[in-house]
DNA sequence: AGGAAGATCTACT
DNA sequence: GTAGATCTTCCTA
């Protein structure tokens, strides 16, 4: 399994958020190894995005570098950010929705008995099964002894949708919503 | 110290 | 589809 090198997310988090699409989560519990494609992302443009307060939170992580995660508590639920810009902007790209492709049993136990694409449909519920917590602020995603790091997926082919964001009250014109059409687990069409 | 608001989830109608 | 739950952080006094 090839991990994803630094310089993946030197890059705009609108074209990062598009590549991440179809990649492999890897979450590293203990001896056992999560892991979860992909299948929806939503970039964010830090200072000039309207997500009010959120945002200038994430302007004081976003200072960490590229390829670090950002992780954000919001309505009891922690949401996971992969940090990816060009230069020293606060930017990153929000994971949504993953695919479980392993170990199905844990992440059950880990949400309590639910099942099948109920488990990580969404950004809250996808770092509760895979017991991503706050302790995980600030991983590098690109070195290969953390405990969350990102591979490379299978090369099927998908198409990409793109939409506007979920959840924020004024957004930005640019549509910068992007999943896998047809998969079960993304959260909403 | 207290209140308000949020990148959500769940349950119920 | 809509309301309520529930927690952390930020803002104001």
């Amino acid at each position: 399994m090839k991990i994803l090198s630094k310089s993946f997310y030197l890059k705009d988090p609108a074209v990062a958020a598009k590549e991440l699409l179809g990649k492999l989560l890897v979450r590293k519990l203990g001896n056992e190894e999560l892991l979860g494609k992909i299948v929806e992302t939503e970039a964010y443009y830090g200072l000039s995005d309207p997500a009010s307060r959120v945002t200038k939170k994430a302007a004081e992580s976003f200072s960490l570098k590229a390829g670090q995660t950002f992780i954000y508590m919001v309505h009891n639920s922690w949401l996971l950010n992969i940090v990816a810009n060009k230069k020293d902007k606060p930017q990153g790209v929000l994971i949504r929705a993953v695919e479980p492709l392993n170990n199905l049993e844990i992440l059950k136990k880990n949400r309590k008995g639910k099942d099948c694409f109920l488990l990580t449909n969404g950004p809250g519920k996808l770092t509760q099964a895979m017991k991503i917590t706050k302790e995980h602020h600030g991983i590098m995603v690109y070195a290969k002894d953390s405990d969350l790091t990102i591979a490379e997926g299978t090369k099927e082919h998908f198409i990409i949708i793109s939409n506007h964001r979920i959840g924020i009250r004024n957004d930005l014109k640019r549509k910068l919503r992007f999943y896998i059409e047809g998969s079960k687990w993304v959260s909403k069409i």
